[in-house]
DNA sequence: CACCATTTTTGGACCGGGTCAATTCTTAAG
DNA sequence: CTTAAGAATTGACCCGGTCCAAAAATGGTG
């Protein structure tokens, strides 16, 4: 029922549906129908006016239920998106040999820009919007999505540079991903927004290419004397 | 009576204590009152395990009160050390006419450390260490602290840069503005990871200096093929 | 000194998020 | 069919935070 709509597939744990135990999967549906209706009702009328009692009657289930699937309320709306955690270690870690971080980083980047990856923010789907709107509608949401999400994806992503690259020491390589994350969170911030105003994917797309192979280039090749004046 | 502490300092408005209305006096001193308490039992017992209303008790005062002071339990903790979010935007603002922004940032921040300022990490005070500490035992503090003010950091230094410097477009701004806070954060956690397993601020200085230079350098020259093994 | 106007403080009731011990239900074995 | 083990579920509870009306404290004024 319903599209899985990109998102939704973060809820189950990558298994095949409908080839496990009957027990499961009645929890992962009812996990789907909770986020389902959480974000639906977030979306018509803002993440604060929506109490964690409502989504629950509204899914038949008790308050209590709701938690016992999802930690935090927070976690109704950015538990899905936070499988994403490990990519970028995973992309550096996974990288043909002899490139270099930016590189790695930036190929992976633009193939998922060009595929219309949510993750980028460049997306049309209607829950993605939805989910991307409430969280730009909502200051804690925002706060989580940048720092929690970039903390934890930083830390994995500086560990993995240090382990492939033992010539550079550690306090290097942590300044070396907080580059690379910043400014890959800056470039789907700036999707997202234009996503926000209304504006189709596809449309944006050369745009959001040509702003990534530039965010990346600005990491590589340094700031430089920025802001001098006489560049 | 004891020593401000640097932090303390925020908790007035710049003014001289002494000399204004004895009204607005009890005020300021309450804060401070409120303020030192928290943090003193949040330091001996966590910050989750002190509720306001034994902070409110342990200052005399209504748990109202203490929501009357500060907006939040958080702000207890972070409030002090907000006030310096405006910093980064005003150094690029009032930086010497044909130095970069990459200069006059890091010319900063060298300067901060030299004295052992509390926003750069490198301090011994002892209010200081407590409320570092308390933050980095508490993941939602941790996480405000970084992104919650980095954020509007952000958002204030990519203003002025795009403001000063109009040949250069929005976006670009805003990714510099990124690079520049995400090195001097690094640089920060990482100070504050050094105090806190003891050692002396006097003695941390010269790795500091040194690790900002080489933080500043890589946003200024970039990461090359940084990880690519052959450099 | 007494009085009023303004502001701060207070207590209490209340709401929503989150936790816990106990209850109910499902499931598998005898 | 009975029963014991284990999980899903629940209702009672705690804490952070807001709202309100009333009480207290302060500053200015006759």
């Amino acid at each position: 029922m319903a599209s899985p709509s990109g998102f939704e597939r973060g809820l189950d744990h990558g298994f095949d549906l409908d080839a496990l135990p009957l027990r499961e999967r009645k929890k992962i549906q009812t996990g789907i129908r909770l986020w389902r209706t959480a974000v639906t009702l977030f979306a018509e009328r803002g993440f604060d006016q929506v109490s964690v009692a409502e989504i629950a009657a509204a899914a038949d289930v008790s308050k209590m239920t709701v938690f016992n699937y999802f930690p935090t309320k927070e976690d109704l709306v950015m538990g899905p998106m936070e499988q994403h955690i490990d990519e970028p270690a995973r992309v550096v870690r996974e990288r043909a040999p002899g490139s270099s971080a930016v590189q790695a980083l930036r190929a992976h980047y633009l193939a998922a820009l060009a595929v219309f990856d949510p993750s980028t923010g460049l997306s049309d789907d209607r829950v993605v919007l939805d989910v991307v709107r409430v969280i730009h509608q909502t200051p804690t949401l925002l706060v989580r999505a940048t720092a929690g999400f970039d903390r934890k994806s930083q830390t994995l992503l500086a560990a993995e540079l240090l382990a492939q690259d033992p010539d550079h020491d550690e306090f290097t390589a942590k300044v070396a991903a907080a580059q690379l994350l910043a400014a890959q969170l800056t470039l789907t911030a700036d999707n997202q927004r234009r996503m926000l105003t209304g504006e189709r994917a596809e449309d944006a797309l050369p745009a959001a290419l040509d702003a990534a192979h530039r965010a990346f280039a600005m990491v590589e090749r340094g700031l430089g004397d920025y802001g001098a004046g006489t560049a």
